[in-house]
DNA sequence: CAATCTATCATGGAATAACATGGTATTCGA
DNA sequence: TCGAATACCATGTTATTCCATGATAGATTG
């Protein structure tokens, strides 16, 4: 099982059920360490999707931030790193390997009953499947 | 639960009562280590609102205030840790999980029946929600 | 090679526990 | 003894855990 670096591919697409729970991809949970059945969450700040990472990534992003100056420095709000950290959420999934995603996120991301999980390497993204076509249909588009 | 260092993250709003007491959010508190069941805040030194964090951070804040000294006069509010130090409070939790906020530091913050806790790693925030919301499109604006 | 078996995975629902919040009792200091 | 602060208890709501079922793919064996 996981016990470096996790690494995201491919993709899945899985059911959303009223409550809003879905089950991450077994390869996603794999590539996790062992003694870390979490994931961390964020809606994205470009894009239509929920970004998804390990707890590692969390804190080498909190590395990041340097708290010392945020609380003694004024003018220097709008730290990308403070917002991801403020709208990030760090959730566990149950025994079958399912999380919940917060309502907000799926509301910014569009996601209703599908989900579609894309491993990008060291992250992953979350869409609602007619999202995630529409940006690959404008992807081509730009490429032409 | 928690062992390593804490880790802030996400945003929560809880009501405080007229005693002024409001839930530490569990997954703020699940981050602490499980023998210290309190937090250390201060009125922000920058903005219109309560700085948080664990004891490990105070001790942290303490270190660069010993470094200063050896080189300066002490005693001088003019070092931003001094002013931390002397102005930060610790408060423990209930049973239930609930402090009471400071009256003092609700003032400065603006704080009345409801208090948003927001996560920045190492350590947090908690703003009246229109403080916040303020502070945030102030942000924004900043950006154009 | 085909049929079945088995293990893993995704999904649904119900039971259970955790949480936030309000109120009451008790302690401590003035 | 009185008031304020703190600890304790009770409740509704929400979220999480647990159990049961259906589907799929790979392995096994006749």
């Amino acid at each position: 099982m996981g016990q470096k670096m996790p690494l995201f591919s491919s993709k899945y697409t899985n059911k959303v059920d009223k409550k809003g729970r879905v089950s991450v991809p077994a390869p996603f949970r794999s590539t996790l360490p062992d003694d870390d059945q979490s994931i961390s969450v964020l809606p994205s700040l470009v894009s239509k999707a929920i970004e998804g990472f390990d707890y590692s990534y969390l804190m080498q992003i909190s590395e990041r931030l340097d708290n010392y100056d945020m609380m003694t420095v004024p003018g220097q709000p709008s730290n990308p790193a403070a917002k991801i950290l403020s709208r990030s959420m760090t959730i566990s999934f149950d025994s079958d390997g399912r999380i919940v995603l917060p309502q907000e996120f799926m509301k910014h991301a569009g996601i209703s009953d599908r989900a579609v999980f894309v491993g990008l390497g060291k992250t992953f993204q979350i869409w609602s499947p007619e999202e995630y076509q529409a940006a690959m249909a404008q992807d081509d588009e730009e490429l032409m």
